[in-house]
RNA sequence: CGGGGCGUGGUGUAACGGUAGCAUACAUGCUUUGGGAGCAUGCAGUUCGGGUUCAAAUCCCGGCGCCCCGACCA
């Protein structure tokens, strides 16, 4: 893509009504616009974050078996009344409005009442089961408080994944491989060394759920890492398990962390309170048992910008960046101009996602805007480049420089990870 | 929800109760071109509603909005 027809701007200064780095760089550089407390709209290049994020969440949930829907915001009053969730004295986050009629409905700030009210309609054998589906879709949650920019808003997106398993040891197992399927995604997005699965309180049918938490000041939980087992215990369950809970350590270290995903034991809650059962063998009825598996595609987006960003902006891992490759000209000699659009033309060609820094400005602030947006290599095309017949790649992380002929620039770009 | 702070051009900031200024961005022109260039000209502002006063960005009351701390948080 050409930045001269990129319709966002950086700026200089970063609003003053925002204090957290996520929201501060993401503004400066211009991948998101604020609307309101806790309420951001995604622009082009922060939309492709998201969307990169979201597809490597799809990856990972389509291959543990996951099918993807689309369920909807608006949300009938039954079936939460069927849970109890729909009194403002029980959930005190719903957003709700009506109908002109005055029908009440809610804004979902979850699915469980309507993905099991739907799956109704398609369990009705051991043989329907089990069945994972997943939803990457925008949730409301009427927040008291918004906070720290995109990583606690009240709408915002989220992936779901539900789990209908015909019994609890069909359920565990599943439950023990989206373990690895969540690692997966935070490994991915670059971070995986600072992500932990994190013991937290359980609900009504386990002792425990599971948090993945990333180290981060900008958290907002306290958690307490066993460095021996790379697993944490989160600060609400510290009083009943105060040693690690894999080896029985006692040398935990207490440490600031977001969380990023969640996965929780359902029981038979939501199919009990629905009436969702199914007919085993025997044709005997018998409860599905749930389970829920969330992930915040925005936070995580934000956690990244947390952890991985430096004093000169965005720093984006290849597999979440907008583009792979930021193409900068420097002059506007004939020359130069013609001999960067023809290497943007190349790497296009090679099905290299480029941002073509095509714009007539001079080189400090093309650098520094390329260094705010974070793209993982700068390739610069100039006249000095052109007399050496090789182009300047330098890497966003580590600022290194690396000098590659012409004809290998494409091979060096894919290869890059 | 409790406590604290704050609302001035698009953005960031200044102004004792007395002429709303600076920077940046944007527009035009000339110069400049490997780390946010220079000159000139131009465009653009006191959150809203009341009140006090000869006079309000400034003081008072209220609304709206924003930020932070805490509480809350499948």
């Amino acid at each position: 893509m050409y930045q001269s027809k990129l319709f966002t701007k950086t700026r200089k200064e970063a609003p003053k009504d925002e204090v957290s780095k996520n929201a501060q760089l993401l503004i400066k550089a211009g991948f998101i616009n604020k609307e309101m407390a806790g309420v951001y709209s995604f622009l082009p290049l922060g939309l492709r974050v998201l969307n990169k994020v979201n597809n490597v969440i799809r990856d990972e949930m389509n291959k543990l078996g996951g099918q993807e829907v689309f369920l909807t915001s608006l949300q009938e009053k039954a079936n939460w009344e069927k849970t109890d969730r729909w009194s403002d004295e029980k959930v005190d986050i719903w957003f709700k409005t009506k109908l002109k009629n005055d029908t009440e409905l809610g804004l979902a700030f979850t699915h469980e009442e309507a993905l099991t009210a739907l799956m109704k309609n398609h369990i009705r054998s051991y043989k329907d089961l089990p069945a994972y589906p997943y939803q990457i879709q925008t949730k409301f949650r009427n927040e008291t408080r918004a906070k720290s920019g995109i990583m606690r808003c009240r709408e915002f997106p989220m992936k779901d994944m539900y789990s209908f398993s015909k019994d609890t040891a069909e359920h565990e197992a599943f439950y023990e491989k989206s373990k690895a399927a969540y690692q997966n995604i935070f490994n991915r997005m670059g971070l995986g060394d600072k992500t932990y699965i994190t013991f937290a309180s359980g609900g009504t049918f386990s002792k425990y759920s599971h948090e993945f938490q990333t180290v981060s000041s900008a958290g907002e939980d306290l958690i307490y890492i066993c460095d021996k087992c790379k697993i944490a215990v989160n600060k609400e369950i510290i009083q009943e398990q105060n040693k690690c809970p894999a080896c029985s350590g006692e040398n935990l270290r207490e440490e600031k962390a977001v969380e990023v995903g969640n996965i929780f034991n359902l029981g038979t809650k939501f199919s009990d309170a629905l009436d969702l059962t199914y007919l085993d063998e025997k044709g005997v009825p018998q409860k599905v048992i749930m389970g829920s598996y969330g992930i915040g595609p925005g936070r995580l987006m934000g956690t990244v910008v947390e952890t991985l960003s430096d004093d000169n902006g965005l720093v984006w891992p290849v597999e979440i960046s907008p583009f792979r490759v930021h193409l900068v000209q420097v002059g506007d000699k004939d020359d130069v101009k013609k001999a960067a659009e023809n290497l943007y033309e190349e790497l296009c060609k090679a099905s290299i996602e480029v941002l073509f820094d095509d714009r007539d400005l001079r080189p400090g602030e093309k650098f520094a805007d390329s260094d705010l947006l974070g793209l993982p290599l700068r390739i610069i095309v100039s006249e000095k480049t052109l007399m050496s017949s090789e182009y300047e790649v330098k890497e966003r992380k580590t600022g290194k420089v690396s000098m590659v002929k012409e004809v290998d620039i494409c091979d060096f770009v894919k290869k890059y990870k």
